[in-house]
RNA sequence: GGGCCGGUAGCUCAGUUGGUUAGAGCACACCCUUGAUAAGGGUGGGGUCGAAAGUUCGAGUCUUUCUCGGCCCA
């Protein structure tokens, strides 16, 4: 029998993807149409959805977690996009720090050029095409992911608009008077007079003093200590004049004893860690003492101490404080706190409300905030350190140590902690914490845990610091009163600067004259102009007023920030902040963060154990869609996990999918005109279409429910079953017959394509944003409204195609159903039968099903040629399949005794 | 070291306020089909719910400890 009196699909949509072929073809097509001005003019005046790009770092190639989050931002400004709105994407870059300046300086050393010979403007320069550079490489390959955005009028942290915005962000913060200059230790080299930072240290073995010293207690809780002393022991003795705690651990249990030996000790008590004691005493040569009492850490909260050169005038009091630093690794178990030359001790005391001051300057010399010693050089101070400790009787012991400690990598030379003047913002004076608080309250967090996470690090950090001694980044914009000191705040100056970097960026600072920027009102001689830059976090905090309120294709505050969860930390952090300081909320409706890549184990990516995964070979094997299917599927509230046997997984999936559009189309013909669905009657269509629309329109519903709330692996997941449970291995399965064998002029087959036509065309959409490839492949084949798929609008469906009741009906029936197929299996298990055709079933069912099913063909249903159904009093469903009697029909494979009514083949005659 | 988050079939994920025998899809095995054909269908196997202890009539779900992993901080 000829093939030619039955209808078999047919399409030009090729079986296999070729994804890595294909996307970039894609690509070409939407730069054609130029889609991204097609998408604005098609959502013209609609509500606007903008996801405010966190700009990504302008270096290096892009990894796993950078393709992460710009796919899943693309999905979900696609997924707005189709909902209806102006779905804005403008992608930015944030361009200034460290790290490039690292990478110019280390072409330098490769050119064995000398950084400080060159002009600052020059180095800059060269940081700036550096970052011009990787913003053009990136560009390139986050487009190679399919996202869709301003790529021509994308934004930087660079541009002279943003440097003159960061500069009047600034001078609000100045006017207001909440940002203001304080001290912080900073890596110093007492050579080169410079800050250095933590990649420009090197760590190599030094000789310090190390001394062991007593601080009298003046009061406690604990009663027994109060006339006792706490040791400490430290490799710094300069540090000891500019003590200003203790610091211990509260899990740690402490030892009081009683020394009994001769000397500035004798009779006196002391206290140290009781697991260091043994060390102590030998080291101190302690020969006869007393265990007095132990007891926890814990019980030393509260007690004050006097500073060991108390009768010398050091009369101020020295609390001891809890911190979580302090180990038993070496010293007493108590550490001596000066905030003005360590981190740790910086903030344990800034968290106790003491502030560190400049007790150092540049050279290396005592400043007048240290009696005793101002003018003396630190690195001469140790012997008179020590030399007065003896007189005080607060000297142990006293030795020397060789040990790794930081040096410059320029001039060898050992550095030192040295509180430098900083530039803080206070969380406090104007109420930056409670606002930030309060807007942390406003905003809807996904998942709702970031909330949390955010606020805790809000409600303990400390004052901001903005300002770094680095020459790539927006200059602070101050000058300070040589003679008074004070700060110039002056709106006319700073309007100024502002308008001048927008001309010519911000290098002018650093080559111009002063008098430049002071205009007429104030004379340049009177004012020290500052060198020092803004920190990076402020940059990119500030993109909401240089990106949302300046652009008129946008809007401020954002409609989401999205990110990866390290950045509760940065950008979430840093934008909040400054924009609760600024325009007292945050620039953001909502926040959502998503986990981190790690490899199929669970593990993080790194070289060294060799599971590092690059997009771009992802891409060369599988293509875009298949990433994106990932992003898509992935719960990205948690760790998202790949390797190549999750994509290959992946894949397969695809594939599913793809085969689903491809009996869609072929049967189709790939021929689509889009069915006005309000014309489409439920009624008159047959039970199993009805039932399918209501699967459409139930479908529908928990998707809309999904986007909502940015469920997208719960959605990518009913979709997925849709295809391969109702679809595959159901609707299309049945309907084959249908489609296949009846005529064109067939009422059920007419159904059947509408049915065909309406889900080819809700797929389209419900996965478009995702395959946003593919479903573009679809669209440039069959549809000629768009010019793109991703111009269309997710559909409304009629409410008529909901039908509970039918849907009900039809679980029991699909119930009977799956039975016949276990008796089905059985026969061909024996081999009695082959194909289910060959099968001819008989059911029995209890009075209820059996009303419930009498216009149910079961044959229909399980593709067999032949159903009975009879009442059985048993409510269990008993399937009996026999082999069908008769003869094949050529045409459509039924098995019957007489000719088959459908063709009117005489059955037996060929 | 500290804070926070997480661990459910090989994989991606469901699992209501504690309540029958812990689910789905994929993968796998076997079978069928050869008119979706480098496709399609059917059936089936597979889980100590990271580990242990506790609360409870009853724990994947609550508590504690441990363990492994991730992020942040130090």
């Amino acid at each position: 029998m000829s093939k030619d009196h039955i209808n078999l699909p047919k399409t030009a949509f090729s079986m296999k993807a070729n994804l890595p072929i294909r996307e970039p073809e894609i690509l070409e097509l939407w730069k054609k149409i130029d889609l991204y001005k097609e998408l604005r003019s098609t959502r013209k005046g609609k509500e606007k959805f903008i996801l405010h790009d966190g700009p990504p770092y302008a270096n290096g190639n892009i990894h796993m977690g950078t393709a992460l989050n710009k796919i899943l931002k693309d999905i979900i400004v696609r997924f707005h996009q189709m909902d209806g709105k102006d779905s804005v994407y403008v992608p930015g870059w944030d361009c200034h720090g460290l790290p490039i300046e690292w990478k110019i300086e280390e072409k330098y050393k490769k050119d064995k050029k000398n950084k400080n010979e060159v002009p600052i403007v020059e180095f800059r320069k060269e940081c700036r095409a550096f970052a011009e550079k990787w913003i053009e490489i990136h560009k390139t390959q986050f487009k190679r992911l399919g996202v869709v955005g301003d790529w021509e009028n994308y934004y930087s942290t660079m541009s002279f608009e943003a440097e003159a915005q960061i500069v009047r962000e600034l001078g609000k913060f100045l006017k207001e008077g909440s940002l203001y200059r304080g001290y912080k230790p900073v890596l110093w080299s007492t050579v080169e007079k410079t800050a250095l930072a933590d990649a420009e240290v090197e760590y190599q073995d030094h000789k310090s003093d190390t001394i062991y010293v007593s601080f009298p207690v003046k009061s406690s809780k604990l009663k027994e200590i109060e006339n006792a002393h706490i040791v400490i022991w430290t490799t710094t003795p300069w540090t000891i004049p500019a003590n200003k705690a203790l610091a211990y651990n509260e899990s740690l249990d402490y030892i009081l004893i009683e020394i009994n030996d001769e000397g500035d000790f004798k009779n006196k008590k002391i206290v140290c860690a009781e697991s260091l004691l043994d060390s102590t005493i030998k080291d101190c040569e302690i020969k006869n003492f007393k265990k007095l009492k132990s007891f926890r850490g814990k019980e030393l909260k509260d007690t004050i101490c006097s500073h060991p050169f108390l009768d010398l005038g050091y009369d101020y009091e020295i609390p001891m404080l809890e911190a979580n630093f302090v180990t038993t690794e070496q010293g007493t178990g108590i550490v001596h706190c000066a905030p003005s030359h360590g981190p740790d001790d910086f903030n344990l005391c800034l968290n106790n409300g003491i502030k560190a001051v400049e007790t150092v300057d540049g050279d290396g010399k005592y400043t007048d905030n240290v009696s005793l010693f101002e003018g003396l050089h630190i690195f001469k101070a140790n012997p008179i350190v020590i030399e007065k400790l003896k007189d005080q009787k607060k000297l142990l012991k006293n030795g020397e140590l060789v040990h790794s400690y930081p040096h410059s990598w320029r001039s060898k030379a050992p550095l030192v902690h040295r509180a430098t003047p900083q530039w803080f913002i206070s969380m406090e004076s104007h109420k930056l914490r409670e606002k930030a608080l309060k807007a942390i309250d406003e905003t809807n967090f996904y998942p709702n845990k970031g909330k949390e996470r955010l606020r805790s690090m809000i409600e303990t950090r400390p004052d901001w610091c903005v300002s770094r001694q680095r020459v790539w980044g927006v200059p602070l914009p101050i000058f300070i009163h040589k003679k008074t000191k004070e700060i110039l705040i002056d709106s006319e100056v700073f309007d100024n600067i502002a308008k001048i970097y927008e001309q010519e960026g911000s290098d002018c600072w650093f080559s111009d004259n002063p008098q430049r920027f002071l205009g007429k009102k104030f004379k340049s001689e009177d004012f020290e102009k500052l060198s020092d830059i803004v920190e990076v976090w402020f940059d990119s905090g500030s993109t909401h007023s240089f990106v949302l309120e300046k652009r008129k294709d946008l809007k401020w505050p954002a409609s989401m920030y999205l990110e990866g969860s390290d950045q509760h930390r940065g950008w979430f952090h840093s934008s909040l902040l400054e924009s609760c300081g600024t325009r007292g909320r945050a620039p953001f409706e909502s926040i959502l963060s998503h986990g981190f890549v790690v490899d199929g184990k669970g593990l993080k990516m790194s070289k060294s154990l060799g599971n590092v995964i690059a997009p771009e070979d992802i891409l060369k094997k599988y293509g875009a869609d298949i990433l994106r299917i990932w992003v898509a599927s992935s719960n990205y509230a948690e760790d998202l996990r790949i390797d190549y046997s999750i994509l290959d997984q992946h894949s397969e999936s695809y594939r599913k999918i793809r085969n689903t559009f491809r009996y869609l189309l072929g049967n189709l013909k790939d021929n689509f005109d889009e069915i006005n669905l309000q014309n489409v009657k439920p009624e008159e269509l047959p039970e199993l279409e009805q039932l399918m629309l209501h699967k459409i329109y139930s479908l529908d519903r928990k998707f809309k429910k999904y986007f909502q709330s940015y469920d997208f692996h719960n959605l990518y997941k009913e979709l997925l079953n849709f295809c391969t449970v109702d679809l595959s291995a159901f609707y299309f399965d049945i309907r084959k017959d249908v489609l296949y064998c009846d005529p064109e002029a067939s009422e059920k087959r007419k159904s059947t394509l509408i049915l065909l036509d309406i889900i080819l065309n809700s797929l389209l959409r419900w996965f478009a944003p995702i395959l946003a490839f593919t479903t573009e492949e679809i669209y440039q084949l069959v549809s000629k409204k768009n010019k793109s798929v991703h111009l269309e609008q997710f559909i409304n469906f009629p409410k008529e195609f909901e039908n509970k009741e039918l849907s009900k009906k039809w679980d029991e029936i699909l119930k009977i159903r799956d039975i016949c197929n276990i008796s089905i299996e059985e026969k061909r298990a024996s081999k009695e039968i082959g194909s289910s055709l060959e099968a001819d079933l008989e059911i029995k069912l209890n009075h209820k099903l059996l009303k419930l099913t009498k216009e149910i063909d079961f044959a229909e249903l399980c593709i067999t040629s032949k159903f009975l159904v009879k009442e059985s009093k048993e409510d269990e469903i008993i399937v009996k399949t026999k082999k069908a009697k008769g003869n094949k029909c050529p045409i459509c494979w039924k098995i019957a005794l007489d000719s088959c009514e459908r063709h009117l083949c005489p059955i037996g005659k060929h």
